[in-house]
DNA sequence: TGCGACTTTTT
DNA sequence: AAAAGTCGC
């Protein structure tokens, strides 16, 4: 018997570590609740979580198992569960950020120090960090050379689904956790373990989020993505910034919490891209492999951070004499509430509130108006983004975010400043997107609303007096901003 | 080692 | 057309 721990893959099908297990005999599959993983979590992310579990225990229900559910530190539970249900192993895919490798490393320790045996997989992504790597054997900064060479590698087939003669009866889970669901031997007085049985927030200490976060689960995922492979992947391309028209995949949060398999998604859009070629068009075939670099850039920044764990709180790219940034807290509180009077900017900041989830083309337009109209840090944009999206993901938030703010890998040159009235005038010409979301603006014509920062206060008055004056000149921030990023790379800003 | 190339732009 | 700089071959 073995037992197998879910962290960010909370899924039965295209799981490497689980179906290994299950090749070798019974697994038992849990979830353990870690105190130093909730501290970093926020009310949004414990309720996807939540839910995410909920699907994976039913698909264990399903199949006469059911799931583990534990809390308490890791390094002290694992091995008293282990003893529990008599397992002789336990099984888990590799998580690549710092963190979760610190508590890996240290549950292997413990694990070790218990007699029983563990075994990490490869699953999270399709090439490991350690894979890609330069001609000179250095890890890539730079996105386009690693894309070279991340699509011309051989990939995994997915991993099979355990039949469910594979995972351990329900009744024998029952029998081995007991009645009180304390872990057995010496275990610290607060490990619990329950078959099934999820906490509610309140029980790990958060508010139930004021956003909707969305549908969860393998097979909500599956249904997410074939409906996007079915015809939208063929013009993502062209489509894919117009928040309106979402078009995009939306595949973020499933990924995120591994309710799906890179190799089973990766391998649809093979299909699909197969589909178009047999077609002989071009742009269907552009548009799809458009969207198979966006899940490269997902392994890319995977393997900046891993490499790189300290990114998380310092400049990937350092400037010599370090950024001045301005920081004013009304101006960042103004961005967080969507109240900055730039109509793009704060319809996106909205949807985050409302849903959980901003596009990506709103993402880029948000963090440059905060870190280039603002001045703001960008750490200030990413812990914000952390508390408030569904498919917080460390890799790729600070990935995007030093992208923004000019300073990660391969990140745009600190002249590049968004114009945030005409990246909404190009991109939601009808401001359908921000008249969803900011309904003092709804009933104004589209060219008024992009408009906006050239009206009088008198006309801003007149067509809605609900919203926001914009909160900075955007011309006189450009300027400041380039004479903040000047001064950081010790040159004259007045040259 | 010289050099082509570099996610998402702006004025 | 120009705003830099440097990565990777």
């Amino acid at each position: 018997m073995e037992l197998f721990c879910h962290r960010r893959d909370l899924r039965l099908a295209d799981n490497v570590g689980l179906a290994a297990a299950a090749d070798r005999g019974e697994v038992a599959g849990a979830f353990v609740f870690d105190p130093d993983v909730l501290d970093h979590a926020s009310d949004v992310r414990v309720r996807r979580l939540l839910d995410g579990l909920a699907a994976l225990r039913d698909d264990y229900r399903d199949r006469g198992s059911d799931l583990l559910v534990a809390r308490g530190d890791p390094e002290s539970i694992l091995p008293d569960l282990a003893d529990a249900v008599d397992a002789d192993r336990v099984v888990w895919n590799r998580d690549y950020s710092g963190l979760a490798r610190e508590r890996d490393a240290g549950v292997r320790k413990a694990l070790n120090d218990s007699g029983v045996e563990r075994e990490a997989h490869h699953d999270a992504v399709l090439h490991e960090p350690d894979s890609i790597r330069t001609n000179a054997g250095d890890p890539y900064s730079v996105y386009t050379y690693y894309w070279k060479k991340w699509t011309d590698r051989e990939t995994d087939s997915p991993a099979p689904t355990p039949a469910a003669g594979d995972l351990v009866d329900v009744g024998a889970l029952t029998a081995a956790v007991g009645d009180d669901g304390a872990v057995a031997d010496g275990g610290a007085e607060t490990d619990r373990v329950a078959v099934g049985d999820l906490p509610s927030p309140a029980d790990l200490g958060f508010d139930a989020p004021d956003a909707e976060v969305g549908p969860a689960g393998t097979e909500a995922a599956r249904g997410r993505l074939d409906d996007f492979l079915d015809e939208p992947v063929f013009s993502y391309e062209a489509e894919r910034d117009y928040p309106a028209r979402e078009a995009t995949s939306r595949l973020s949060a499933f990924l995120k919490y591994g309710e799906i398999g890179i190799r089973e998604t990766y391998e649809a859009t093979e299909r699909a891209l197969a589909a178009a070629q047999s077609e002989g068009d071009e742009e269907r075939v552009e548009s799809v492999e458009e969207f198979q670099q966006q899940l490269a850039w997902r392994e890319f920044y995977t393997q900046v951070l891993y490499h790189n764990p300290e990114v998380v709180t310092e400049n990937y790219k350092e400037y010599e004499e370090g950024i001045e940034w301005r920081d004013d807290p009304d101006e960042i509180t103004a961005w967080t509430r969507g109240e900055t009077g730039y109509p793009i900017v704060d319809a996106g900041m909205r949807q985050l509130r409302e849903e959980a989830f901003m596009h990506n083309r709103v993402r880029m337009i948000v963090a440059s108006f905060l870190t280039k109209d603002l001045l703001a840090d960008w750490r200030h944009g990413y812990d914000h983004f952390r508390e408030h999206l569904a498919d917080h993901d460390t890799a790729n938030d600070n990935g995007g975010w030093q992208w923004a703010a000019s300073t990660g890998t391969d990140a745009q040159p600190y002249f590049r400043i968004f114009n945030p009235m005409t990246q909404g005038e190009r991109y939601d010409p009808e401001a359908e997107y921000i008249t969803e979301y900011v309904p003092e603006l709804r009933g104004l014509d589209a060219d008024l609303i992009h408009e906006w920062h050239e009206l009088s206060p008198t006309q801003r008055a007149n067509v809605a007096p609900e919203y926001p004056e914009p909160i900075v000149d955007h011309s006189e921030r450009r300027e400041e901003a380039l004479a903040m990023y000047k001064r950081a790379r010790g040159e004259d800003p007045e040259e």
